[in-house]
DNA sequence: TTGAGTAGTCATAAAAATCTGACTTATTTT
DNA sequence: AAAATAAGTCAGATTTTTATGACTACTCAA
């Protein structure tokens, strides 16, 4: 029995990780909406044109698992899911509106 | 005969484009490379472990047409070509550095 | 109990990004 | 003349990302 460990590519490029965490369709766009006040699922799917469940679940997804978004249960009847930025997520807020800046 | 008019995406996000800018597998190295003088496409090819030509040549051709690099030729021989950044490219690099702070 | 709303997942398909290896063109060195 | 270096291009293959439509599970209102 072998065991094979996947050789992770090492990043040389301190911004390139952070930069891959807001990178992809939908990820830029949903960051926007979650700095004006938590989303849910539902209304991403209403708001972002064009985009569909399975890749916002996706990039929801991964925005969380990278520490940028949570989301919790909000128990009022019925049952709503909101994600909103962590704290970690708002220290990403001046990078947004710096490159906004350079439009 | 039909005329097909590919319904581009209007972007709402205003930094979505420019995240892609700098989005991609190989572009964020180059952008750093380029940061710290000219670059010639040998020179990122043996630095830049693990890329390949076409990636490459791909990535420099973006970078190019976003208008963050411009090449040039340099009539010493043997004639060389070198990469390096505009100074539209130059405004980038306070959100690199913002990043690269936020690791 | 039927239908609507919310929040998804799943298998599959299509599109986009990246990789591989062979080839090109021009100059330079041996 | 042959081999080496520089800067790529090209066709085709593989991988990753994004899209589609059907389906699940739970709650609520009529």
């Amino acid at each position: 029995m072998t065991t094979q460990i996947a050789m992770e590519e090492k990043e040389t490029c301190p911004a390139q990780a952070l930069l891959k965490m807001l990178s992809g369709k939908w990820k830029p766009e949903i960051f926007r909406l979650a700095m004006n006040g938590p989303l849910r699922f539902s209304g991403l799917l209403r708001e972002i044109r064009g985009a569909n469940k399975q890749s916002l679940s996706v990039a929801l997804k991964e925005l969380e698992e990278t520490g940028l978004l949570e989301k919790t249960t909000i128990k009022i009847k019925p049952l709503h899911i909101e994600y909103y930025l962590t704290n970690r997520g708002r220290t990403f807020i001046p990078v947004l509106q710096q490159l906004e800046h350079l439009g």
